[in-house]
RNA sequence: GCCGAUGUAGCUCAGCUGGCUAGAGCAGCUGAUUUGUAAUCAGCAGGUCGUGGGUUCGAGUCCCUCCAUCGGCUCCA
């Protein structure tokens, strides 16, 4: 006998060799027909497989992570089947479960998949499943799985060879075999619904000077009605993309002749861009920050000199001669070795720090073309930049109060689904990264214990620091669930060093300060898009370009639409009048869908009585009020969402 | 930069296996209508079919180059 112990807490005894579909079955045939997966003791089984000893053990359903993971996995094994099928001379990767699917890594040789391919892959795939066929885990010795794949695809070798003999496992189902760690489903008959989403390149390992293998990404259902659903969605999501968004609202535009990744801002654009500009402006003083300006370009000596130059120098960094032959100069891809010089421009004394120089500065990136997307990753940009010199005594206290203002940017426009992320080095690579360790440390440590302090659900990501400094940084999901980062707040040790910045201490010597870099919007462009997708240009009211739009019945009401429209600029309401000779059926629609908040019709009616009708926007009638308690709404709306900074 | 795809009017899209002056809806303009909560009616105008080259009697349609865009990879100060 052993005794299994349930999530619940409860413990139940069973014969030994039962496995937790059994175990599922002793509970109710409903859940049996639903396992998926399971865990046992922390670590991911099969369905089938026998348990041995006493343990813990947690069964997934397609309603968990874990199952769906496992379900999406034994997917990608069954696309691999179908693919070998299809393409006799493939060599198979890696095939793992991502967030919303799965994908299949594969050297097809000289032979090419394309969309036209997609509808024969799937139909093999359902094919396969129909066949019921179950999964089935073995062990294997590292030699005889060498030996399987030797000759026949060096890439399984590759990995095998990475392995520590006595833990690999190949896995069985129908007539196809795979080298795999396990968490699979019982049999494939219950993937009842794939869709191949796309083929792309993606080189072996990740590593750009190896062979560029194809990637096949697909999804998988148990029902088609979910897959219908899912495919449902990305079309709700495309028409929440900032691109498309972005035109109809009339915010920004792109033109080949100005070039890739250089956007153009429309007046409307341009306005929210800046009511965003002066909100942050006016926290950011009453948080101590100066505004400070710099110039677009700097002389190749002051990026040599922050240490840019030699990191990034050759690839990104193209020189701006002038007559004389020996000088050259570069656009600023950043703000800070400026900032530095401006930090240098005077002497300072402990009982002058911290000073918090900000700049809303437009830098220049040369990103690679195929990275280019939208207003998220442009080649040109508006940083909304600061940087804090403080004591290494104050950087603690800094460091929580930048927190604070990111969050309250982040409350201010309605993002609460962001996540945040603790970057470090990669101990391992550590040529990527400038400065010393003990100053990486420390830097590391009082990120993380103002995540701490600060109580935000962080994860730790190794390898993603900026090469001089680690960072903290705030991540949002667009329309189709790509992370992007938007705020940031990094801890530099290394330019106050190569800047050889400086402050005079108590004790009369002369000191080095730490730096904070900070951005809590990123990047103007970046956010405005990110912006757009998650409101789908329905901004917090306070940011709204226009927040009401006044429609006449007819011509003849125009004068009192007019009164009306001084009335509220009077409140500070930003409004317009739309007195066009149209029916006010076109007029609501219109305004619909350029996204006015509230549609204010005005005719005989109101004219009479003094007032005005409200319509908000969805289509809610407020019906006939005054303007003072129009007024009211609206502040109290704004007072929903804008808070004063402290 | 790499892999795959796309590019027809301001926008959304038709245009079958190459065959007369390239179509539609919306937007625009003109006129009529003076309108009460998501499209009033009629008319007009608008396109060197992304660019350059090739194949052909003939190219929006087939082939190649380049450009831009989209989905990924790599990258991301």
């Amino acid at each position: 006998m052993i005794h299994i112990t349930l999530p619940d807490g409860s413990v139940k005894s069973f014969d030994q060799n039962v496995t937790p579909m059994d175990v599922a079955k002793s509970i109710s045939e409903g859940l049996a027909r639903n396992v998926i997966s399971a865990n046992f003791n922390g670590s991911t089984i099969e369905s089938t497989t026998p348990l041995t000893t006493d343990g813990a053990l947690v069964l997934y359903t397609w309603n968990n992570d874990e199952g769906k993971k496992a379900f999406w996995h034994s997917s990608a094994h069954i696309l691999a089947q179908a693919l070998e099928a299809l393409f006799p001379n493939i060599k198979l990767w890696v095939g793992p479960a991502i967030e919303n699917g799965f994908y299949y890594d594969v050297d097809l040789g000289d032979e090419t998949i394309s969309e036209k391919d997609f509808k024969t892959i799937e139909d093999k795939m359902l094919e396969i499943a129909r066949g019921k066929h179950e999964f089935n885990m073995r062990s294997i010795s590292k030699a005889e799985a060498v030996s399987y794949y030797k000759g026949k695809n060096e890439y399984k070798v590759d990995l095998i060879e990475n392995l520590e003999d006595g833990t690999i496992t190949f896995c069985d189902h129908s007539t196809f075999t795979d080298l795999c760690r396990g968490g699979h489903i019982p049999n494939t008959g219950i993937v009842k619904a794939v869709k191949i989403l796309s083929v792309a390149g993606a080189y072996w390992k990740g590593n750009e000077n190896n062979k560029q293998l194809t990637r096949v990404y697909g999804i998988s259902f148990p029902k088609q009605k979910e897959l219908t659903e899912y495919l449902n969605l990305l079309e709700e999501a495309k028409k929440r993309d900032h691109r498309k968004l972005g035109r109809e609202l009339e915010l920004f535009t792109f033109s080949s002749k100005v070039g890739q990744g250089l956007p153009l801002w429309l007046p409307k654009g341009a306005a929210l861009r800046e009511r965003l500009e002066d909100f942050l402006k006016k926290a950011q003083k009453k948080a101590g920050y100066e505004m400070v300006i710099t110039p677009h370009i700097g002389q190749k000596e002051l990026y040599v000199t922050s240490g840019h130059y030699a990191k990034y120098g050759e690839d990104s960094f193209q020189p701006i001669h002038t007559p004389k032959a020996d000088e050259e100069f570069l656009l600023k891809p950043m703000n800070c070795p400026h900032h530095c010089e401006i930090y240098n421009s005077s002497q300072w004394s402990y009982k002058d720090l911290p000073k918090r120089f900000a700049e809303f500065g437009t830098v220049y990136r040369y990103e690679q073309s195929g990275e280019l997307h939208g207003l998220t990753r442009v080649r040109g940009f508006t940083q909304d930049d600061a940087h804090i010199f403080c004591t290494p005594d104050q950087l603690d206290k800094e460091f929580k109060d930048v927190i604070d203002l990111v969050l309250y940017v982040f409350g201010s426009l309605g993002f609460e689904n962001f996540s945040t992320q603790v970057s470090v080095r990669d101990p391992e690579n550590s040529d990527k990264y400038i400065g010393d360790v003990k100053n990486w440390e420390k830097a590391e440590q009082a990120i993380i214990n103002a995540a701490e302090d600060k109580n935000l659900d962080y994860t730790i990501v190794t390898g993603e620091a900026a090469f001089y400094g680690p960072k903290l940084d705030f991540m949002v999901k667009d329309a189709l669930g790509r992370q992007w980062q938007l705020g940031t707040i990094q801890v530099d040790y290394n330019l106050p060093e190569r800047f050889d910045l400086t402050y005079k201490g108590s004790d009369n010597e002369l000191h080095r300060p730490v730096m904070i870099h900070r951005a809590p919007f990123g990047s103007m462009e970046r956010f405005v898009a990110i912006l757009l997708e998650h409101t789908a240009g329905n901004f917090p009211l306070w940011l709204m370009p226009q927040q009401a739009i006044i429609l006449s019945i007819s011509e003849k009401y125009e004068k009192y639409a007019e009164k009306v429209l001084t009335l509220l600029e009077n409140d500070e309401i930003r409004a317009l009048v739309d007195n066009r000779n149209e029916t006010v059926g076109k007029k609501i629609r219109e305004a619909e869908m350029k996204k006015f908040p509230f549609m204010i019709i005005v005719g005989e009616n109101e004219a009479q009585e003094n007032k005005i009708t409200v319509r908000q926007h969805g289509g809610e009638d407020l019906g006939m009020i005054g303007v003072e308690e129009f007024s009211q709404i609206v502040e109290t709306e704004i007072n929903k969402t804008l808070k004063q900074f402290k």
